[in-house]
DNA sequence: AACCAGGACACAA
DNA sequence: TTGTGTCATGGT
């Protein structure tokens, strides 16, 4: 057994919950066991554990840039200046005092849009066993250190473009088949480049996402929030819906329409965040089984 | 054992 | 514009 130094680093920071960001909803490649959290980050085998200092990560070759797993983790981000620019409302107070260093990451577009078609109308468990099973079939396996489990490569478009649809529902996600199939024969094919989102407009970045079929609002942002980083788009799901309607409207009924407008004009410049904070809330702290299912981790808050 | 899940879509009124 | 049925699967 050699210590290899290139192989493992500390990446500094604080107001960082690993565990909560990891299996907020957001992601769902990431496995939790004695030794940490194992999962892909850019095509590479990477495991991470939280320290007082920052976050560990080990992977299983050399690496002398680490700038893209500082990018994933956003690890460069200063949360409390994200914070200071939320409603100072009851609602936002209790999400963040209860969430408390719930990150954004920044992931890979294909494999975040991909993922979220697979999302709707499916619990986070069954998104997860979904895309494991995608990419066990579909990707390609990756190095990984010795007596470790094998792991798999998100599989490209034109991996899943080649594919039928009969061979996507095996992965047991049902009607979605046929949406993935045609989005991924948009990406290969070049007739939609991801890539070219990066520097268009919200409102025009979200008109090229939603003109994929199986794409809506909802999803469209969850890409653009989740894999582009666009502060404000805010995914309205059934938690937000929630979340809304009881915090901000426990009165009476809200529409939805009226839900989407107060979330666009409600939540300030970094609303994509507030979402998260919200959505993390309601699915820990106000959910009927109630805040017990959740480990506590051990952080440690500069604040 | 019902109920529901990080929805979208076609279609009715 | 707003409401309803449908799609597939299985966790809780």
């Amino acid at each position: 057994m050699i210590f290899n130094d290139a192989r493992q680093i500390v990446l500094p920071v604080r107001d960082y919950d690993l565990a909560a960001t990891l299996s907020s909803g957001q992601a769902f490649r990431w496995r939790l066991d004695d030794s940490g959290w194992t999962g892909v980050v850019a095509g590479s085998w990477v495991r991470l554990r939280q320290l007082p200092e920052g976050i560990a990560a080990k992977t299983s070759s050399d690496v002398t840039n680490w700038s893209w797993l500082r990018d994933y983790l956003q690890t460069d981000v200063d949360l409390a200046s994200i914070l200071a620019t939320f409603p100072d409302d009851e609602p936002m107070r209790a999400a963040v005092q209860a969430c408390r260093g719930v990150r954004l990451l920044r992931q890979d577009p294909w494999e975040c849009l991909a993922s979220f078609i697979l999302s709707s109308t499916k619990q986070i468990v069954q998104i997860q066993q979904i895309v494991a099973m995608l990419c066990e079939r579909f990707g390609q396996p990756l190095p990984v250190p010795a007596g470790a489990p094998p792991v798999f490569a998100f599989p490209l478009a034109s991996d899943i473009a080649d594919r039928s649809e009969g061979e996507l529902r095996d992965c047991k996600m049902g009607f979605r088949a046929p949406y993935l199939l045609d989005a991924a024969k948009c990406i290969a094919s070049g007739n939609l480049a991801l890539e070219s989102l990066r520097s268009m407009e919200l409102t025009a970045a979200r008109d090229l996402l939603t003109s994929l079929s199986g794409v809506g609002r909802k999803i469209a942002d969850c890409v653009l929030l989740f894999a582009y980083g666009f502060p404000t788009a805010f995914p309205v799901d059934v938690w937000v819906v929630k979340g809304l309607q009881e915090l901000y409207f426990p009165k009476r009924r809200a529409r939805p329409d009226r839900l989407l407008r107060f979330s666009e004009t409600h939540f300030g410049p970094n609303a994509g965040y507030a979402q998260q904070y919200l959505f993390h809330y309601m699915r820990t702290q106000r959910s009927p089984r109630g805040p017990t299912k959740i480990e506590p981790s051990a952080n440690t808050f500069s604040s």
